[in-house]
DNA sequence: AGCTAATCGAGACGGTACGTCGCGTCTTGAC
DNA sequence: GTCAAGACGCGACGTACCGTCTCGATTAGCT
């Protein structure tokens, strides 16, 4: 146990949903330290001594909203999982977290230390379930192979999501789920 | 003919120049109307007055550089274009242009007009390059279908260049050409 | 002149004098550069491009403030003049000027710079001129004696005001006059 | 007898001699209950619980330093006795204790409670001193007169010290002890 | 040549937020 | 009950950019 008087956990959790709330009602440009501290009633420098920064206390907040991220589920198809991992990726990030995970990035663009941190703590998640429904099936894969494949799934649904070019439904997600089966299948049968 | 002392148009390049300059050299934080302003010796209202705001200048201080796009070659193989296309664009966002294309997205992010206009103005170039490719051999796809096979080859590689911060190398891009190329036949099977 | 956008003086005044009122009404503490800027609809970043910080305010304030200060008469006696002088710089000290000159020493003994500044700008008037009343009638004083004299004239009546908080009457400062009437004439007796 | 742990009394002196050394070797702002605190291990519950406020541990510590006072000689002249006790006076007064004294009188500017207290416990003295100095030559004296003629030694001494920041010179306090004996010899006469 | 009008540099200005500091209070567990 | 540790609300500090504004000084085309 350290020594002192421990910290109020209410406030952290007070403090990142404030800040979740400002980014949804008023806009990313909204979350300021200060309006954190006004709306919640926590002391600046009590959130200073949590989060070294805004930016620290941003990406604190939106992991743990960002986290929950879609089971995945084994139906026994690779496609079958991949369509449902992919559909359930892309109704999240049509929601409020598609939002999120805009800001975050935008913060992420902006700061390469940032982007890593963001990556190792959120992002990566998402990858690992990937890698685990394709490895499921596939088990020979080389780690280089198993990264082109998740980037082929994933590449497209974030492209869409930050460049906006074109909607994430499920005749699209449904598509590349095909598209990786198939790409999966073909790398089995080169490498053997 | 407008009246009056006509602008300088050394200034407009020499703010653009120091704009990317503060970029690559002190981050995307550096860049700032104040520091752009005294770097140049122009002054605060001159750039006001031909951008009606930060992004903007940003805008239009890294869309030259970032539309600097590979031509598109024609093989006669849908693969071997791709993989050229692909290879070259990969070599482009390597250098700089790669790191502004980065800080334009990082202002889209924070504003969908500003992303709306992007998208307009520089995005679209390099997918209808890559549209036209995939014409040449397959001419009855759909828009959607077409969409689907852009989003696929670049999905990818902006995934890797703006969120994973992965390596754009041959490897990666040959692998894509190949699976768009093997998608595009697909789809050509179903259509018909 | 200068180029670029004029200063408004009108601010500057504005500030002195709302420092001037939140000391007199809310006490030493209240006088604060938020409060000021507030109080006068003036950016605080302007206050900070008059005055580097919160003292040089003050002092500026307060120096206009204080240099209100009694002319030196001359009535041919010498004793008279003091006595003149001495009441006349009580009264003042017993109004709201002495409320402001202890501040200011307040902030005098915490920053030696700060006192420098106020001696060269405020306090040496009141000195100048008790000197003068002095050389109309002793021409032939060193300047240690007549340093000598001021001080014995104006050292109790600070001590007074600063520390004893005693009160500064008329009999205490004819009594004063006088003793230093006659310092003088002694002093000039040796002198000779 | 209280019960439980009792305080540890080398703490009160260890707080005392922070506030000391920092006012000496980083001037008078460097001295705050937050620094006193890290520079002696103590916590800061511990500084309140025995002094109520920052003024208080001041005054506690440096009134030991202040209160370091000459002894009144007794040659049998009062101009004699004067003239050591203020050369003594100064001759401290120009060592530390003239800072402590400085920076205690700082505090009482700020607090006229603080001021009142300072000078009941520690400024007194040295009137008192001074006061019994002159008594033994003159007893004749109403206490106005005695307060006057103590005022008109030690003005000049703390108006140099506080005010002008001017040396306390032996050539000074002998000049000061001179025309206070001779005031006194005067208001004498003019009383009988 | 003189007039008109937009340009330019300089920099003041109101705002909003930043991250820091010190105050005096409170809350732990250990002694 | 005291202690070290340190969280906490509060209020101010001085700084950084934002985008707007107001100056005097250029610098053209139009009369």
């Amino acid at each position: 146990m350290s020594i002192g008087r421990p910290r109020n956990n209410a406030h952290s959790d007070a403090a990142k949903e404030a800040a979740l709330q400002l980014l949804t009602e008023h806009g990313y440009a909204a979350i300021s330290m200060e309006a954190v501290a006004q709306h919640t009633g926590i002391a600046k420098q009590t959130l200073y001594r949590r989060w070294k920064n805004k930016r620290d206390l941003i990406l604190d907040a939106f992991v743990d909203d960002a986290n929950r991220m879609p089971p995945a589920a084994d139906t026994g198809s690779l496609e079958e999982d991949l369509r449902l991992y992919l559909r359930q990726t892309a109704t999240l990030l049509n929601s409020n977290c598609g939002v999120t995970n805009r800001a975050l990035m935008a913060e992420g663009l902006q700061d390469s230390d940032f982007l890593k941190e963001l990556r190792e703590r959120h992002l990566i998640k998402r990858r690992t379930r990937l890698r685990d429904i394709i490895r499921r099936k596939h088990t020979h894969f080389t780690e280089e192979q198993e990264t082109f494949l998740v980037d082929l799934a994933l590449g497209p649904v974030w492209y869409r999501l930050l460049v906006q070019n074109a909607p994430l439904n499920d005749a699209f997600t449904d598509a590349l789920a095909h598209q990786v089966t198939r790409a999966a299948r073909e790398l089995e049968t080169q490498t053997s």
